[in-house]
Order: C-alpha cells, then sequence, then structure tokens
DNA sequence: GCTCATGTTCCCCT
DNA sequence: CAGGGGAACATGAG
C-alpha cells in the first residue's frame, strides 16, 4: 500500500488524531522496533506530547520536541485510531494516549518504527533520503537526471535521487509522460524531462487527497491487475516487464 | 503446490 | 563506482 499520497494519508491521521496529544504509555512487537527495544520506546515517549507530524518520501516523522518517531510502512503497513485500546493481534505497536490510541499496523512487517534521540539522529536515519518528490524543484530534478545511466524507472524508483515514488507512482507517471520506463536517462531530451518531471507532480497531486494511488479505470494503476488489460489512453494491450526488480505495466503503443 | 504483492537491503556480477 | 539481477525479509491472496 504506501507510497507518498498513503504516507501522506498516514501523516492527516496521525496530525488529528495524535498531534498536540500527550503519550501515556507504548505497547509494541519487538520486531517491529528496529533500533531499540519496546521498552526504550516507551521510556523515551512515556508523558511527552507529539508534535506535527511530517513526511520525506516514504518515511513519517513523529517530533515530541525531544526525541522523533521514524515510521517506515513497507508494502503493507498502515496507521489507524482506535477508540477502545484493543489488543488485536494485528497491531504492531500503539501509542495510548487521552481518546484513543495511535496505532501501526504492518501485515509483513517489512517496515518498522525508528527512535531518533536528538535532531543528528534524526539526520543519520535519513540521511539517504532524497528529495521528497513533492517538493523537489524542477532545477533539482533536472540535476538528479544528469549523469544517470541506467533506466529512467530505476532512477525515479532510487530514493536516494527522489524519495517518494513507488512502483504504482512510476508506471502511472510514465504512462502519462507517455514514456517507456525501459528507457535510458541518457537518451530522453529536454522536453521529455521536463514533461516527467510535471507528470510525476500531477499524479502526486490527484493521488494525494485519495490517501492512496487511485483505481478508477481511467488510471493505468486501475488496469493492472486485470487479465489482458489494455489502455485507458489508446485502447492498446498494456504489457508487463520486469524492470529495476519490480513489475512494470504499460502501454507499447503509446509510451516511447 | 506455485506465483505474485504499493518496499528496502544486501550480495554478486558486469 | 554505477547498475542490474536475484534473494531475503514475512504473510497472505489467487
Amino acid at each position: 500500500m504506501p507510497e507518498l499520497p498513503d504516507v501522506e494519508g498516514f501523516r492527516r491521521t496521525f496530525r488529528r488524531r495524535a498531534a498536540g496529544k500527550q503519550v501515556r504509555s507504548v505497547r509494541a512487537k519487538d520486531d517491529i522496533v528496529r533500533n531499540t527495544s519496546p521498552q526504550g520506546l516507551g521510556t523515551a515517549l512515556k508523558g511527552r506530547r507529539f508534535g506535527a507530524p511530517e513526511r520525506r518520501g516514504k518515511w513519517l516523522i513523529c517530533p515530541t520536541g525531544g526525541p522523533t518517531v521514524l515510521m517506515h510502512f513497507g508494502m503493507t503497513g498502515k496507521i489507524t485510531w482506535s477508540l477502545d485500546n484493543g489488543r488485536h493481534p494485528r497491531i504492531h505497536a500503539a501509542f495510548e494516549m487521552p481518546g484513543g490510541e495511535l496505532q501501526y499496523r504492518s501485515h509483513r512487517k517489512l517496515g518498522g518504527i525508528w527512535l531518533a534521540r536528538d535532531d543528528d539522529e534524526l539526520a543519520e536515519l535519513l540521511a539517504d533520503v532524497g528529495p521528497d518528490a513533492l517538493r523537489i524543484r524542477e532545477g533539482t530534478f533536472m540535476e538528479m537526471l544528469e549523469g544517470q545511466r541506467g533506466s529512467i524507472k530505476a532512477m525515479l524508483m532510487d530514493q536516494s535521487a527522489v524519495a517518494g515514488l513507488g512502483n504504482l507512482t512510476c508506471d502511472e507517471l510514465l504512462w502519462r509522460a507517455r514514456i517507456d520506463p525501459r528507457r535510458r536517462v541518457a537518451d530522453l531530451d529536454d522536453r521529455e524531462r521536463a514533461r516527467i518531471y510535471r507528470k510525476m507532480r500531477d499524479v502526486l497531486h490527484a493521488a494525494i487527497p485519495e490517501g492512496r494511488v487511485p483505481t478508477s479505470p481511467s488510471w493505468l494503476t486501475g488496469r493492472r491487475d486485470v487479465s489482458d488489460a489494455t489502455c485507458p489512453r489508446c485502447d492498446g494491450r498494456l504489457r508487463r516487464a520486469t524492470i529495476a526488480g519490480r513489475t512494470s505495466v504499460f502501454c507499447p503503443a503509446c509510451q516511447h
């Protein structure tokens, strides 16, 4: 589930439910807390008040004025708010606070929770995360493309180059930009590069209010799980191929 | 039983 | 060094 639009939705949930509230206690499974123990997390947070959450790429950043909680959601993580402090087994961490608890769930446990004790630790944990896809300026984006020798899809998926784009977002924006995901970055001209930047923003801005990459039939993403899927634009047959280790869906008829 | 899944990391090649 | 391929992680869903 979680790419940039999903994490942006989690940020909204966190802001609405947890920001400004004092943490009463923390429960967490051992293997979901990555750089300390559940006890360590609880000790650091108990009595502290969460501030406004931020997002960088697919990371949710939850400050308290002292330590900061970092959440990553892997492929199946999410945040939920519960009124009743229930001990559901699928909840991997819960921050108990007045009025309910904020729950972190990560079905396949590919994500996790990190604790940064201060700004230095925070910077260290996020050191390899590139500029956020939603905020990167066009000039910076163009600089990132310089000197790249791989495919455009691989570059867009690289979180240290541009942070937040996932497999669905990349397929969607390349389809809108009419660029074949296998194209070498070095072979793209300036107009094509500008088109990719513009479509990246369009896709993100359209997806964020939904809190996910939309799956309506007018989106490529709405067709990717359909057998014998056709292009929403030209009705040509969509193709699947592995690029940069992930399944890519694209339209060979209108993406070049 | 088999393959695949919206992510990241690590190892091995070229 | 930059990239690509593949495996691993954990747990289903089809």
